[in-house]
DNA sequence: CTGAAAGCGCTAACAG
DNA sequence: CTGTTAGCGCTTTCAG
């Protein structure tokens, strides 16, 4: 690799003036046009790529933050990931900025990847996190950090860590009202029995509240987790039985994709009969026949705006947390 | 951030005997079981944490690795780019190394890629790499990078590169030996019409005539590209006419899917009278009625394969290239 | 057993 | 207009 010093013995100068003409550090003076063009011929000539470690030593800054992921973000092939992953790495590279990837699950995995950010390779970090997780501990180990850190979480999980949050509570009201706007009646919300289900659930029940309707014990479904196997059983029996229920909320889009085939099977049309609504709004709900509706949880533009966020913290701005609202993206399960 | 003389000051002893002590590097002598203890002990109250960066610089490795991943990397949604990138993340975390992401398409992005590389942030470069990409003008790139490069294409984009292949007549004869073995006698071959279904195509023929057949002209639909859609009018204009074949090779997961629902909506069932094998073993395959029997391309262990190489290149070892063989994953499309 | 010194490649005063 | 100097935080000889 050829150095500054490699490029200012070429010329016949000194590094620091190849360093100021290079970076265009020249203040209110200049440098002799004649040598400016020899600079930059022989930089250009030589290869020369400036040293970002010197660079980052003597700045204090690095030009690159991590970014800390649950391993399996989101359901399995859900595509939450990839849609963080790649919603991040395109802002960061508008910014000019790299991208340190680390994957983590546990407060031990935490901590390694704190160690690893820490000490100086990157200038801010963000965490996204999930229900599933240790969060008081991995706020505490978050908040020990010396560095800037934004969270991706559903509420701030820390006063001081600027969190681009999203309530589950929207989400299951924005399910509510996308089937009740396409003209359901008696929607039956899928029950995947964990914290997250409960806030979806109120945020359901409060919208169905809302339209002056009640959602019936019996049109709350609960599967116990979110494998899409368990749904066929549960569904048939209650086709069996003469169906008062015309929609069908559910907590992934695999499960609502489990449920679409098993209606179909049994000759009910989507949406004519019965509607469906997916959360996540992953690749799958593209594939299917029709396609499917579903509750987006803004991922890619949460990932932006966590970005953003974790730009002005560490341009020594003050900023707050952020509450975005899920949105519903309608496609065939559901009417118009 | 406490330093090393933070932690030598509050001692009382030199930075560069801390330094020793806490990587262990006294050489054949040692430090008084006193002194160390105190060090120890400081470093730890201090929190003190090594600065990568300047051991970065003056060690001239940086435990980092970058990555370059093709934006779309496979058909969206077929979580390849996951499936690389968890796979990645894993072999490097288990071998203490961070990882630089970055995503490309065009030889400029590459360029820039390249540039945040190069000059002192990571030790090596595995580059992922497209048929859809300009490839020659890619490996000409990497092939001037001063870092260890190794890449992740079907061939060898150059000789000094050290690649992990895939041939895609591999995967053609991968799909067809796996029908022919599940009792097919006269599959259809989905055509996606590219450079990389044209070697499929060849691969596949090649592994019918082997076991006596001939893969019949009227038998290679040609769909133009990958989208889903465009299956079902050729698929049903197909069953109108009297079917003399008995099983299909999709080009990737979503048409197989494509072709499992026309195919079960016009009540054929699969796989008694159709066997169908997709491509790539995304997950999409795990959610279907039945599940999508797939031909892998065997990512996640090329990207593990890849970091191995590239470790050893790294470590100065002369390493050739790979070529691993797709593997067939029987599910429910494919009787047994 | 411990410390002083040199230097990784670069930048930012400060002098000329 | 250009060069000298002094570090950024750490590691590594080389002397004590």
């Amino acid at each position: 690799m050829t150095s500054l010093s490699d490029v200012a013995r070429e010329v016949g100068c000194s590094a620091s003036l190849v360093s100021k003409v290079l970076r265009g550090r020249m203040g209110k003076s200049s440098a002799r046009p004649e040598m400016v063009r020899k600079i930059l011929e022989t930089a250009h000539r030589l290869g020369y790529t400036p040293n970002a470690t010197a660079r980052a030593l003597v700045r204090g800054r690095h030009n690159a933050i991590a970014v800390f992921l649950p391993r399996w973000h989101g359901q399995p092939g859900s595509g939450l990931d990839a849609a963080v992953i790649s919603a991040i790495a395109e802002e960061l590279t508008a910014l000019g900025q790299r991208l340190m990837l680390q994957f983590f699950l546990t407060p031990d995995e935490l901590a390694d990847a704190l160690a690893n950010a820490n000490p100086g390779t990157v200038d801010g970090i963000l965490a996204v996190l999930q229900q599933t997780q240790d969060i008081p501990n991995l706020a505490r180990q978050l908040e020990a950090s010396p560095l800037p850190v934004v969270t991706l979480y559903d509420e701030p999980v820390s006063a001081r860590l600027p969190n681009i949050g999203l309530d589950q509570h929207d989400v299951g009201s924005c399910a509510a009202h996308a089937l009740l706007a396409a003209g359901c009646t008696a929607p039956v919300f899928l029950d995947s029995s964990d914290a997250i289900s409960q806030r979806r659930l109120s945020g359901f029940r409060d919208a169905l509240a809302e339209s002056g309707r009640t959602l019936r014990p019996e049109h709350i479904w609960s599967l116990g987790g979110y494998d899409p196997a368990a749904l066929p059983p549960r569904l048939l029996r209650a086709l069996d039985a003469q169906p008062d229920w015309d929609g069908l909320a559910a907590p992934s889009d695999p499960l609502a994709f489990s449920a679409l085939q098993t209606l179909r099977e049994r000759g009910i049309r989507v949406p004519e009969q019965i509607q469906i609504v997916g959360t996540d709004d992953g690749p799958l709900c593209g594939y299917t026949q029709p396609m499917l509706s579903s509750v987006s949880g803004q991922d890619a533009a949460r990932s932006r705006l966590g970005i953003q966020t974790l730009q002005r913290l560490i341009a020594g701005e003050s900023v707050g947390h952020t509450r975005l609202t899920p949105q519903f993206i309608a496609r065939g399960t559901t009417r118009t």
